[in-house]
DNA sequence: CGAGTTTGACCTGCGC
DNA sequence: GCGCAGGTCAAACTCG
């Protein structure tokens, strides 16, 4: 995959749960580009349904050409200054450490290990020809910035770490985690950002194939069902939105923090907001292409 | 004892 | 072709 076919796509948002930790997260979701898709600005409830559309149902070929930028939310709410959202552009270390990886090699590995025939040398042969004909099919990646205290956010879901590797320039190293249950394959990577150690950058691979497990359904992951609290549009969705959204929810879901994700979520602050980081900081400006802001009707 | 973690080896892609 | 960096494997290990 080249930066020809993909573009990144960034969304900031931030906003407080509980004391546990407090979470400012400039997201940045990694979108696949497609020529046809309108120039404009989306929602984050459009792009969420957009991407997941493309990404579920179109794997291949059905994304937003733009990059994108939604501006930080419910910063108001969350006591947060807008100095505060962190910058990321695509040539950011965050870019390039994270979304890069994911977009480079992450699926060949991946493929690789699709491809792999049973009774092959468990240290991998020569299949570079089928490789590179299915090296197109790639899963939906969304990164994201969270700070935080702890490297290994609940979001719901349980995770087998698989490896872990040190990062270059950075002293941090970056862990590689799997979703435990059988047959999906999503995957994660977390690793703490050099240039900020408080922030922790999480990348998520692919769409969960089930519902969050049964233990952890009672408690945070039922205030997380889609019918709770997701916006119709996102109704349904058992993957990124519901990951982001788990992601960005306490540990307990004491009602500040249902308040906060519910409010966010209602009101969808997105847009107002966006327009106003676009026109205060120049530095989000940048990363936002006049081209890629509609003019709602 | 099963599930999860650690960690060194290995593979692959990419830049030079 | 070579070296580097990222990603994965899998045996050994830890923990509940």
């Amino acid at each position: 995959m080249s930066d020809h076919e993909f573009r990144d796509f960034y969304y900031h948002a931030s906003t407080i749960f509980n004391n546990d930790y407090h979470v400012e997260a400039a997201d940045l979701f990694r979108v696949s580009s497609a020529d046809h898709y309108p120039p404009s600005y989306m929602s984050l409830t459009d792009c969420l349904h957009s991407s997941m559309d493309q990404y579920g149902e179109k794997a291949s070929g059905l994304s937003p050409s733009s990059s994108e930028v939604f501006s930080p939310t419910k910063k108001e709410h969350a006591g947060v200054s807008s100095g505060e959202v962190m910058a990321i552009t695509p040539n950011s270390s965050i870019s390039s450490s994270s979304s890069e990886a994911a977009g480079n090699c992450e699926e060949d590995s991946e493929n690789n290990k699709n491809n792999k025939q049973p009774e092959e040398s468990p240290k991998k042969g020569s299949k570079t020809a089928k490789k590179k004909d299915e090296r197109k099919q790639k899963e939906p990646r969304f990164a994201f910035v969270t700070k935080t205290e702890v490297d290994q956010l609940e979001d719901g879901y349980r995770w087998r770490k698989y490896g872990q590797k040190a990062v270059k320039n950075s002293p941090f190293p970056r862990s590689y985690y799997r979703c435990t249950t059988q047959k999906c394959t999503v995957k994660k990577r977390v690793e703490r950002s050099y240039q900020d150690p408080s922030t922790v950058i999480t990348t998520y691979e692919g769409q969960h194939n089930h519902l969050l497990p049964t233990s952890l359904r009672g408690n945070a992951a039922a205030l997380l069902q889609p019918p709770m609290f997701l916006p119709p549009q996102l109704a349904g969705m058992t993957s990124f939105p519901h990951e982001l959204f788990v992601q960005m929810a306490p540990h307990d879901m004491n009602s500040q923090a249902g308040a906060a994700v519910s409010s966010m979520l209602a009101e969808n602050p997105f847009q107002q907001h966006h327009q106003h980081q676009v026109s205060d900081n120049g530095l989000l400006q940048d990363m936002v292409p006049s081209r890629f802001l509609r003019h709602e009707p």
